[in-house]
DNA sequence: CACTTAAGTTGACGGTGTTCACAATCTGCT
DNA sequence: AGCAGATTGTGAACACCGTCAACTTAAGTG
Protein backbone atom coordinates (compact mmCIF):
# COMPACT_ATOMS: atom_id res chain seq x y z
CA UNK A 1 0.00 0.00 0.00
CA UNK A 2 2.51 2.24 1.12
CA UNK A 3 4.92 3.21 -1.25
CA UNK A 4 7.49 3.10 1.07
CA UNK A 5 9.36 -0.43 1.17
CA UNK A 6 8.35 -1.73 4.80
CA UNK A 7 9.23 -5.53 3.54
CA UNK A 8 12.69 -6.25 2.34
CA UNK A 9 11.29 -7.36 -0.58
CA UNK A 10 13.30 -8.85 -3.23
CA UNK A 11 16.92 -7.90 -3.13
CA UNK A 12 16.78 -7.09 -6.75
CA UNK A 13 13.49 -5.21 -7.09
CA UNK A 14 14.69 -3.22 -3.71
CA UNK A 15 18.15 -1.86 -5.82
CA UNK A 16 16.65 -0.94 -8.75
CA UNK A 17 13.81 0.96 -6.73
CA UNK A 18 16.24 2.74 -5.07
CA UNK A 19 18.09 3.76 -7.80
CA UNK A 20 14.98 5.38 -9.53
CA UNK A 21 14.25 6.93 -6.30
CA UNK A 22 18.05 8.44 -6.73
CA UNK A 23 17.43 9.33 -9.81
CA UNK A 24 14.24 11.34 -9.46
CA UNK A 25 16.01 13.01 -6.68
CA UNK A 26 18.94 13.76 -8.87
CA UNK A 27 16.85 15.18 -11.83
CA UNK A 28 14.47 17.13 -9.16
CA UNK A 29 18.18 18.81 -8.06
CA UNK A 30 19.11 19.76 -11.16
CA UNK A 31 15.87 21.17 -12.10
CA UNK A 32 16.38 23.16 -8.91
CA UNK A 33 19.51 24.31 -9.94
CA UNK A 34 18.91 25.18 -12.92
CA UNK A 35 17.17 28.58 -11.99
CA UNK A 36 16.39 28.71 -8.63
CA UNK A 37 12.82 26.84 -7.41
CA UNK A 38 11.26 28.18 -10.27
CA UNK A 39 11.14 25.33 -12.69
CA UNK A 40 10.76 22.34 -10.20
CA UNK A 41 7.87 20.89 -10.92
CA UNK A 42 6.70 16.96 -11.23
CA UNK A 43 5.80 16.88 -14.21
CA UNK A 44 8.94 18.36 -15.01
CA UNK A 45 10.72 15.90 -13.80
CA UNK A 46 9.01 12.91 -14.89
CA UNK A 47 8.78 13.87 -18.32
CA UNK A 48 12.48 14.81 -18.21
CA UNK A 49 13.30 11.05 -17.12
CA UNK A 50 10.23 9.47 -19.81
CA UNK A 51 8.04 8.85 -17.45
CA UNK A 52 4.38 9.80 -16.45
CA UNK A 53 3.95 12.51 -13.76
CA UNK A 54 1.48 9.59 -11.69
CA UNK A 55 4.38 7.39 -11.91
CA UNK A 56 6.63 9.50 -9.58
CA UNK A 57 3.79 8.78 -6.99
CA UNK A 58 4.67 5.21 -6.69
CA UNK A 59 8.19 6.67 -5.34
CA UNK A 60 7.03 9.43 -3.42
CA UNK A 61 3.47 10.09 -2.00
CA UNK A 62 3.57 13.76 -2.68
CA UNK A 63 5.44 16.93 -4.38
CA UNK A 64 6.62 17.98 -0.68
CA UNK A 65 7.48 14.23 0.46
CA UNK A 66 10.30 14.96 -2.37
CA UNK A 67 10.99 18.06 -1.09
CA UNK A 68 11.69 17.24 2.32
CA UNK A 69 14.04 14.43 0.79
CA UNK A 70 16.14 17.11 -0.78
CA UNK A 71 16.16 19.62 1.59
CA UNK A 72 17.67 16.19 3.80
CA UNK A 73 19.94 15.48 1.70
CA UNK A 74 20.77 19.20 0.81
CA UNK A 75 21.55 19.62 4.61
CA UNK A 76 23.30 16.06 4.78
CA UNK A 77 25.99 17.36 2.00
CA UNK A 78 26.24 20.78 3.85
CA UNK A 79 27.36 19.01 6.73
CA UNK A 80 29.35 16.67 4.84
CA UNK A 81 31.63 19.28 3.14
CA UNK A 82 31.50 20.78 7.12
CA UNK A 83 32.96 17.62 8.45
CA UNK A 84 35.34 17.53 6.01
CA UNK A 85 36.92 20.93 6.53
CA UNK A 86 36.42 20.43 10.31
CA UNK A 87 38.87 17.12 9.77
CA UNK A 88 41.40 18.96 7.55
CA UNK A 89 42.27 22.04 9.76
CA UNK A 90 41.83 19.50 12.82
CA UNK A 91 45.59 19.97 13.52
CA UNK A 92 45.67 24.00 13.68
CA UNK A 93 44.25 26.36 16.24
CA UNK A 94 40.60 27.14 16.90
CA UNK A 95 41.04 30.05 15.41
CA UNK A 96 41.88 29.01 11.94
CA UNK A 97 39.69 26.07 12.49
CA UNK A 98 36.81 28.66 12.88
CA UNK A 99 38.28 30.37 9.59
CA UNK A 100 38.08 27.21 7.35
CA UNK A 101 35.30 25.77 8.49
CA UNK A 102 33.20 29.25 7.80
CA UNK A 103 35.17 28.77 4.19
CA UNK A 104 33.45 25.47 3.34
CA UNK A 105 30.28 27.00 4.57
CA UNK A 106 30.55 29.87 2.28
CA UNK A 107 31.89 27.72 -0.75
CA UNK A 108 29.12 24.80 -0.62
CA UNK A 109 26.24 28.09 -0.01
CA UNK A 110 27.74 29.48 -3.84
CA UNK A 111 28.43 26.33 -5.17
CA UNK A 112 24.73 25.11 -4.23
CA UNK A 113 22.76 28.33 -4.08
CA UNK A 114 19.52 26.47 -3.94
CA UNK A 115 19.98 24.10 -2.09
CA UNK A 116 21.09 26.72 0.20
CA UNK A 117 18.02 28.87 -0.47
CA UNK A 118 16.08 25.33 -0.38
CA UNK A 119 16.84 25.02 3.32
CA UNK A 120 17.19 28.39 4.61
CA UNK A 121 14.23 30.09 3.45
CA UNK A 122 11.00 28.76 2.01
CA UNK A 123 11.13 29.05 -1.76
CA UNK A 124 8.56 26.69 -2.49
CA UNK A 125 4.80 27.65 -2.43
CA UNK A 126 2.72 25.59 0.24
CA UNK A 127 5.72 24.05 1.20
CA UNK A 128 6.62 24.01 5.26
CA UNK A 129 9.70 21.41 5.73
CA UNK A 130 8.76 19.54 9.00
CA UNK A 131 11.00 19.69 11.79
CA UNK A 132 10.69 16.21 12.72
CA UNK A 133 12.69 15.11 9.80
CA UNK A 134 14.48 18.34 8.53
CA UNK A 135 16.04 19.26 12.20
CA UNK A 136 18.51 16.02 12.79
CA UNK A 137 19.59 16.60 9.19
CA UNK A 138 20.31 20.18 9.89
CA UNK A 139 21.72 19.93 13.63
CA UNK A 140 24.85 17.78 12.04
CA UNK A 141 25.72 21.30 10.47
CA UNK A 142 25.16 23.30 13.84
CA UNK A 143 26.82 20.38 15.42
CA UNK A 144 30.33 20.98 13.71
CA UNK A 145 30.24 24.82 14.50
CA UNK A 146 29.65 23.62 18.14
CA UNK A 147 32.72 21.05 17.90
CA UNK A 148 34.72 24.13 16.79
CA UNK A 149 34.06 26.34 19.54
CA UNK A 150 34.56 23.47 21.78
CA UNK A 151 37.77 22.77 20.32
CA UNK A 152 38.50 26.46 21.12
CA UNK A 153 37.72 25.71 24.68
CA UNK A 154 39.70 22.92 25.25
CA UNK A 155 42.45 24.18 23.75
CA UNK A 156 42.43 27.64 26.35
CA UNK A 157 41.82 29.71 23.27
CA UNK A 158 38.99 31.39 24.61
CA UNK A 159 39.08 34.19 27.40
CA UNK A 160 36.48 32.68 30.34
CA UNK A 161 35.91 36.38 31.78
CA UNK A 162 35.07 37.11 28.19
CA UNK A 163 32.56 34.41 27.31
CA UNK A 164 31.07 35.17 30.81
CA UNK A 165 30.64 38.97 30.44
CA UNK A 166 28.82 38.20 26.88
CA UNK A 167 26.19 36.40 28.82
CA UNK A 168 22.82 38.75 29.85
CA UNK A 169 21.29 37.69 33.04
CA UNK A 170 17.81 36.85 31.23
CA UNK A 171 19.88 34.43 28.50
CA UNK A 172 21.76 32.91 31.00
CA UNK A 173 19.20 30.08 31.91
CA UNK A 174 18.06 29.50 28.61
CA UNK A 175 21.37 28.81 27.26
CA UNK A 176 21.83 26.33 30.28
CA UNK A 177 18.87 24.25 29.68
CA UNK A 178 20.00 24.04 26.06
CA UNK A 179 23.34 22.49 27.08
CA UNK A 180 21.33 20.16 29.28
CA UNK A 181 18.72 19.54 26.56
CA UNK A 182 21.99 17.24 25.09
CA UNK A 183 21.72 19.28 21.98
CA UNK A 184 24.55 21.23 23.10
CA UNK A 185 26.88 20.21 25.68
CA UNK A 186 28.65 23.38 26.10
CA UNK A 187 28.81 26.09 28.70
CA UNK A 188 26.48 28.74 28.02
CA UNK A 189 29.00 31.75 27.33
CA UNK A 190 30.58 29.12 24.44
CA UNK A 191 27.05 28.55 23.34
CA UNK A 192 26.60 32.32 23.15
CA UNK A 193 29.53 32.90 21.24
CA UNK A 194 28.79 30.40 18.67
CA UNK A 195 25.46 31.58 17.90
CA UNK A 196 27.07 34.64 17.92
CA UNK A 197 29.14 33.32 15.08
CA UNK A 198 26.77 31.06 13.26
CA UNK A 199 24.23 33.97 12.83
CA UNK A 200 27.32 36.69 11.17
CA UNK A 201 27.97 33.33 9.51
CA UNK A 202 24.67 33.11 7.75
CA UNK A 203 23.88 36.40 7.85
CA UNK A 204 26.82 37.04 5.64
CA UNK A 205 26.13 34.25 3.12
CA UNK A 206 22.41 35.44 2.76
CA UNK A 207 23.13 39.03 1.98
CA UNK A 208 25.51 37.68 -0.32
CA UNK A 209 23.65 35.10 -1.81
CA UNK A 210 20.46 37.58 -2.41
CA UNK A 211 22.76 40.28 -3.60
CA UNK A 212 21.85 42.65 -1.26
CA UNK A 213 25.60 43.90 -0.87
CA UNK A 214 27.05 46.86 -2.53
CA UNK A 215 28.26 44.91 -6.12
CA UNK A 216 31.98 46.61 -5.57
CA UNK A 217 32.09 44.40 -2.55
CA UNK A 218 34.14 41.31 -2.96
CA UNK A 219 32.26 38.84 -0.99
CA UNK A 220 35.78 36.80 -0.33
CA UNK A 221 37.58 39.50 0.84
CA UNK A 222 34.71 40.58 2.66
CA UNK A 223 33.67 37.26 4.18
CA UNK A 224 37.18 36.56 5.55
CA UNK A 225 37.76 40.07 7.20
CA UNK A 226 34.21 39.21 9.33
CA UNK A 227 34.84 35.74 10.10
CA UNK A 228 37.87 36.93 11.69
CA UNK A 229 36.88 40.07 13.65
CA UNK A 230 33.68 38.00 14.79
CA UNK A 231 36.09 35.83 16.83
CA UNK A 232 38.36 38.59 18.27
CA UNK A 233 35.50 39.75 20.39
CA UNK A 234 33.96 36.68 20.93
CA UNK A 235 37.03 36.22 23.19
CA UNK A 236 38.85 34.06 21.08
CA UNK A 237 42.94 34.90 22.54
CA UNK A 238 44.51 32.21 20.90
CA UNK A 239 46.78 32.91 17.37
CA UNK A 240 45.48 34.84 14.97
CA UNK A 241 44.50 32.81 11.45
CA UNK A 242 45.08 33.16 7.69
CA UNK B 1 -2.32 50.12 -24.30
CA UNK B 2 -0.06 50.10 -21.38
CA UNK B 3 -1.93 49.53 -17.84
CA UNK B 4 0.47 52.34 -16.47
CA UNK B 5 -1.08 55.84 -16.70
CA UNK B 6 1.29 58.16 -19.25
CA UNK B 7 -1.18 60.17 -19.25
CA UNK B 8 -2.94 62.36 -16.52
CA UNK B 9 -6.15 61.22 -17.86
CA UNK B 10 -9.15 62.42 -15.72
CA UNK B 11 -8.84 63.66 -11.97
CA UNK B 12 -11.66 60.82 -11.22
CA UNK B 13 -10.70 58.11 -13.44
CA UNK B 14 -7.34 58.18 -11.76
CA UNK B 15 -8.28 58.62 -8.21
CA UNK B 16 -10.80 55.19 -8.14
CA UNK B 17 -7.79 53.75 -10.73
CA UNK B 18 -5.35 54.30 -7.97
CA UNK B 19 -7.93 52.96 -5.14
CA UNK B 20 -8.39 49.84 -7.28
CA UNK B 21 -4.68 48.92 -7.41
CA UNK B 22 -4.21 49.69 -3.51
CA UNK B 23 -7.16 47.13 -3.35
CA UNK B 24 -5.03 44.64 -4.77
CA UNK B 25 -2.69 44.86 -3.12
CA UNK B 26 -4.15 45.22 0.26
CA UNK B 27 -6.14 41.94 -0.79
CA UNK B 28 -2.78 40.37 -1.82
CA UNK B 29 -0.87 41.23 1.34
CA UNK B 30 -3.25 39.77 3.12
CA UNK B 31 -3.10 36.46 1.74
CA UNK B 32 0.51 36.84 1.79
CA UNK B 33 -0.09 36.90 4.95
CA UNK B 34 -2.45 33.93 5.86
CA UNK B 35 -0.08 31.21 5.73
CA UNK B 36 3.55 32.52 3.88
CA UNK B 37 3.60 33.32 0.41
CA UNK B 38 2.17 30.05 0.14
CA UNK B 39 -1.64 30.39 -1.09
CA UNK B 40 -0.70 33.89 -2.81
CA UNK B 41 -2.57 34.05 -6.72
CA UNK B 42 -3.84 36.21 -8.77
CA UNK B 43 -7.08 34.03 -8.64
CA UNK B 44 -7.32 34.15 -5.49
CA UNK B 45 -6.83 37.88 -5.13
CA UNK B 46 -9.48 38.08 -8.25
CA UNK B 47 -11.91 35.99 -6.31
CA UNK B 48 -11.78 38.09 -3.05
CA UNK B 49 -12.29 40.89 -4.95
CA UNK B 50 -15.41 40.07 -6.67
CA UNK B 51 -13.78 40.05 -9.66
CA UNK B 52 -12.43 37.66 -12.51
CA UNK B 53 -8.56 37.08 -13.03
CA UNK B 54 -8.22 38.71 -16.29
CA UNK B 55 -9.55 41.59 -14.93
CA UNK B 56 -6.21 42.78 -12.82
CA UNK B 57 -4.00 42.62 -15.86
CA UNK B 58 -5.86 45.89 -16.19
CA UNK B 59 -4.08 46.97 -13.56
CA UNK B 60 -0.87 44.70 -12.94
CA UNK B 61 0.88 43.61 -16.43
CA UNK B 62 1.96 40.46 -14.46
CA UNK B 63 1.72 38.31 -11.16
CA UNK B 64 5.50 39.37 -10.85
CA UNK B 65 4.93 43.15 -11.21
CA UNK B 66 2.64 42.85 -8.87
CA UNK B 67 5.02 41.01 -6.52
CA UNK B 68 7.43 43.68 -7.17
CA UNK B 69 5.31 46.32 -6.22
CA UNK B 70 4.67 44.37 -2.42
CA UNK B 71 8.07 44.06 -2.71
CA UNK B 72 8.74 47.72 -2.43
CA UNK B 73 5.98 48.36 -0.27
CA UNK B 74 7.32 46.16 2.54
CA UNK B 75 10.93 47.74 2.15
CA UNK B 76 9.25 50.92 2.57
CA UNK B 77 7.41 49.68 5.49
CA UNK B 78 10.30 48.21 7.11
CA UNK B 79 12.63 51.71 7.02
CA UNK B 80 9.73 53.83 7.74
CA UNK B 81 9.82 51.70 10.88
CA UNK B 82 13.45 51.76 11.55
CA UNK B 83 13.32 55.60 11.01
CA UNK B 84 10.71 56.07 13.45
CA UNK B 85 13.22 54.61 15.60
CA UNK B 86 15.73 56.56 14.28
CA UNK B 87 14.10 59.89 15.31
CA UNK B 88 12.77 58.30 18.92
CA UNK B 89 15.97 57.49 19.95
CA UNK B 90 18.31 60.12 18.34
CA UNK B 91 18.87 61.91 21.63
CA UNK B 92 20.65 59.13 23.34
CA UNK B 93 23.98 57.44 22.97
CA UNK B 94 24.96 56.10 19.72
CA UNK B 95 24.98 52.22 21.20
CA UNK B 96 21.41 52.97 22.68
CA UNK B 97 20.19 54.25 19.12
CA UNK B 98 21.75 51.08 17.60
CA UNK B 99 19.87 48.95 19.89
CA UNK B 100 16.41 50.70 19.25
CA UNK B 101 16.74 50.53 15.72
CA UNK B 102 17.89 46.72 15.87
CA UNK B 103 14.51 46.06 17.98
CA UNK B 104 12.39 48.02 15.91
CA UNK B 105 13.85 46.29 12.99
CA UNK B 106 13.42 42.75 14.56
CA UNK B 107 9.82 43.80 15.33
CA UNK B 108 9.04 44.26 12.11
CA UNK B 109 10.26 41.37 11.12
CA UNK B 110 8.30 39.61 13.11
CA UNK B 111 5.02 41.46 12.95
CA UNK B 112 5.05 40.97 9.41
CA UNK B 113 7.31 37.50 8.72
CA UNK B 114 5.87 37.22 4.80
CA UNK B 115 6.96 40.36 4.27
CA UNK B 116 10.30 39.86 5.61
CA UNK B 117 10.90 36.61 3.97
CA UNK B 118 8.91 37.62 0.70
CA UNK B 119 11.69 40.74 0.44
CA UNK B 120 14.93 39.16 2.02
CA UNK B 121 15.12 35.88 0.11
CA UNK B 122 13.15 34.35 -2.78
CA UNK B 123 9.60 32.89 -1.68
CA UNK B 124 7.83 32.81 -4.89
CA UNK B 125 9.40 30.36 -7.45
CA UNK B 126 10.16 31.73 -10.86
CA UNK B 127 9.96 35.37 -9.29
CA UNK B 128 13.34 36.98 -9.26
CA UNK B 129 12.80 40.86 -8.13
CA UNK B 130 14.26 42.98 -10.26
CA UNK B 131 17.06 44.84 -8.56
CA UNK B 132 16.62 48.52 -10.16
CA UNK B 133 13.36 48.90 -8.46
CA UNK B 134 13.98 47.05 -5.08
CA UNK B 135 17.07 48.48 -4.69
CA UNK B 136 16.74 52.38 -3.69
CA UNK B 137 13.60 50.98 -1.93
CA UNK B 138 15.72 48.88 0.38
CA UNK B 139 18.85 51.31 0.56
CA UNK B 140 16.22 53.59 2.51
CA UNK B 141 16.44 51.08 5.06
CA UNK B 142 20.38 49.91 5.29
CA UNK B 143 20.24 53.62 5.12
CA UNK B 144 19.24 53.96 8.42
CA UNK B 145 21.68 51.41 9.75
CA UNK B 146 24.57 53.86 8.45
CA UNK B 147 22.67 56.97 9.76
CA UNK B 148 23.19 55.10 12.95
CA UNK B 149 27.15 54.63 12.54
CA UNK B 150 27.50 58.11 11.38
CA UNK B 151 26.11 59.30 14.73
CA UNK B 152 28.33 56.40 17.02
CA UNK B 153 31.65 57.92 14.95
CA UNK B 154 30.04 61.62 15.35
CA UNK B 155 30.02 61.30 18.98
CA UNK B 156 33.21 59.73 19.22
CA UNK B 157 31.68 56.65 20.28
CA UNK B 158 33.75 54.30 18.00
CA UNK B 159 37.42 53.39 19.00
CA UNK B 160 39.27 55.05 15.10
CA UNK B 161 42.00 52.50 16.17
CA UNK B 162 39.65 49.69 16.42
CA UNK B 163 37.69 50.31 13.11
CA UNK B 164 41.04 50.64 11.91
CA UNK B 165 42.37 47.29 13.10
CA UNK B 166 39.72 45.65 11.77
CA UNK B 167 40.02 46.18 7.88
CA UNK B 168 41.82 43.94 6.14
CA UNK B 169 44.20 45.00 3.17
CA UNK B 170 41.93 43.54 0.94
CA UNK B 171 38.65 44.99 2.02
CA UNK B 172 39.41 48.74 2.23
CA UNK B 173 39.80 49.84 -1.15
CA UNK B 174 36.76 47.89 -1.61
CA UNK B 175 35.17 49.67 1.20
CA UNK B 176 36.61 53.25 0.11
CA UNK B 177 34.78 52.71 -3.66
CA UNK B 178 31.96 51.93 -1.71
CA UNK B 179 32.23 55.02 0.08
CA UNK B 180 33.48 57.28 -3.01
CA UNK B 181 30.16 56.24 -4.77
CA UNK B 182 28.20 58.29 -2.95
CA UNK B 183 25.89 55.70 -1.15
CA UNK B 184 27.88 55.18 1.72
CA UNK B 185 29.42 58.22 3.03
CA UNK B 186 31.65 57.21 5.39
CA UNK B 187 35.17 55.97 6.36
CA UNK B 188 35.98 52.20 5.25
CA UNK B 189 36.15 51.45 9.26
CA UNK B 190 32.80 52.49 10.05
CA UNK B 191 31.34 50.98 6.93
CA UNK B 192 32.91 47.60 7.76
CA UNK B 193 31.54 47.94 10.91
CA UNK B 194 28.18 48.60 10.06
CA UNK B 195 28.50 45.57 7.73
CA UNK B 196 29.30 43.52 10.77
CA UNK B 197 26.11 44.67 12.59
CA UNK B 198 23.74 44.39 9.66
CA UNK B 199 24.91 40.87 9.01
CA UNK B 200 24.61 39.79 12.33
CA UNK B 201 21.13 41.30 13.03
CA UNK B 202 20.24 39.88 9.29
CA UNK B 203 21.38 36.65 10.30
CA UNK B 204 19.69 36.53 13.54
CA UNK B 205 16.21 37.32 12.37
CA UNK B 206 16.35 34.84 9.90
CA UNK B 207 17.20 31.69 12.28
CA UNK B 208 14.52 32.94 14.28
CA UNK B 209 12.05 33.38 11.58
CA UNK B 210 12.94 30.26 10.41
CA UNK B 211 12.64 28.47 13.18
CA UNK B 212 16.43 27.41 13.11
CA UNK B 213 17.18 28.25 16.64
CA UNK B 214 16.61 25.83 20.00
CA UNK B 215 13.39 26.14 20.95
CA UNK B 216 14.01 26.90 24.48
CA UNK B 217 15.78 29.99 23.36
CA UNK B 218 13.91 33.31 23.94
CA UNK B 219 14.60 35.09 20.75
CA UNK B 220 14.50 38.64 22.38
CA UNK B 221 16.93 38.32 24.81
CA UNK B 222 18.76 36.23 22.65
CA UNK B 223 18.49 39.32 20.53
CA UNK B 224 19.24 42.19 22.46
CA UNK B 225 22.43 40.56 23.61
CA UNK B 226 23.79 39.67 20.67
CA UNK B 227 23.18 43.11 19.53
CA UNK B 228 25.37 44.15 22.81
CA UNK B 229 27.40 42.25 22.03
CA UNK B 230 28.53 43.12 18.11
CA UNK B 231 28.71 46.95 19.23
CA UNK B 232 30.90 45.81 21.55
CA UNK B 233 33.59 43.90 19.20
CA UNK B 234 33.03 46.58 16.04
CA UNK B 235 35.18 48.84 18.53
CA UNK B 236 32.32 51.05 20.14
CA UNK B 237 33.27 52.94 23.19
CA UNK B 238 30.40 54.82 24.10
CA UNK B 239 27.76 54.32 27.40
CA UNK B 240 26.37 50.90 27.53
CA UNK B 241 22.58 50.48 25.73
CA UNK B 242 19.81 48.81 27.86
C1' DC C 1 2.34 -22.85 -14.44
C1' DA C 2 -0.79 -19.65 -11.78
C1' DC C 3 -0.66 -15.93 -8.38
C1' DT C 4 0.77 -11.83 -6.21
C1' DT C 5 2.83 -7.56 -6.22
C1' DA C 6 5.07 -3.58 -8.13
C1' DA C 7 5.55 -0.21 -12.01
C1' DG C 8 3.64 2.48 -15.34
C1' DT C 9 -0.13 4.54 -18.33
C1' DT C 10 -4.44 6.90 -19.27
C1' DG C 11 -7.61 10.11 -18.19
C1' DA C 12 -9.72 13.03 -15.31
C1' DC C 13 -10.48 17.03 -11.65
C1' DG C 14 -9.54 21.40 -9.93
C1' DG C 15 -6.05 24.65 -9.57
C1' DT C 16 -2.69 28.18 -11.63
C1' DG C 17 -0.87 32.44 -14.89
C1' DT C 18 -1.89 34.49 -19.15
C1' DT C 19 -4.08 36.00 -23.56
C1' DC C 20 -7.59 37.58 -26.57
C1' DA C 21 -11.95 38.93 -28.46
C1' DC C 22 -15.87 41.01 -26.92
C1' DA C 23 -19.35 43.83 -24.15
C1' DA C 24 -20.24 47.45 -20.90
C1' DT C 25 -19.21 51.74 -18.96
C1' DC C 26 -17.56 56.21 -18.19
C1' DT C 27 -15.25 60.92 -20.14
C1' DG C 28 -14.59 64.64 -23.00
C1' DC C 29 -16.04 67.11 -27.01
C1' DT C 30 -18.97 69.22 -30.25
C1' DA D 1 -27.84 65.62 -26.15
C1' DG D 2 -25.24 62.68 -28.55
C1' DC D 3 -21.32 60.66 -30.37
C1' DA D 4 -16.21 58.88 -30.32
C1' DG D 5 -12.78 56.95 -27.69
C1' DA D 6 -10.62 55.33 -23.99
C1' DT D 7 -11.11 52.46 -19.77
C1' DT D 8 -12.75 48.51 -17.26
C1' DG D 9 -14.65 44.22 -16.96
C1' DT D 10 -16.18 39.45 -18.74
C1' DG D 11 -15.80 34.68 -20.75
C1' DA D 12 -13.65 31.29 -23.01
C1' DA D 13 -9.56 29.32 -24.09
C1' DC D 14 -4.45 27.57 -23.66
C1' DA D 15 -0.85 25.41 -21.34
C1' DC D 16 0.82 24.29 -17.19
C1' DC D 17 0.57 22.34 -12.37
C1' DG D 18 -0.33 18.49 -8.27
C1' DT D 19 -3.09 14.65 -7.40
C1' DC D 20 -6.00 10.61 -7.68
C1' DA D 21 -8.47 6.34 -9.40
C1' DA D 22 -8.91 2.66 -12.67
C1' DC D 23 -6.55 0.00 -15.68
C1' DT D 24 -2.65 -2.58 -18.10
C1' DT D 25 1.78 -4.47 -18.15
C1' DA D 26 5.74 -6.59 -16.30
C1' DA D 27 8.37 -8.99 -12.92
C1' DG D 28 9.24 -12.16 -9.12
C1' DT D 29 7.54 -16.28 -6.20
C1' DG D 30 5.10 -20.64 -4.81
Amino acid sequence: MTPSAATPASPRRERVRRATIEEIKETARRQLAIEGAATLSLRGVAREMGLTASALYRYFPSRDDLLTDLVVDAFTSLADRLEVALDAAWEGSGGQLWVDVARAYRAWAIEHPSDYTLIFSTPVPGYEAPEDRTKPAMFRGVGVLLQVMTRCVAAGEMDPDRLEELLSPALRPQLEAWSASGEAPLPPGALSAALTCWATLHGLITLELFHHLPPMLDGGALFDQQMVVVLDRIGYIGPRPT
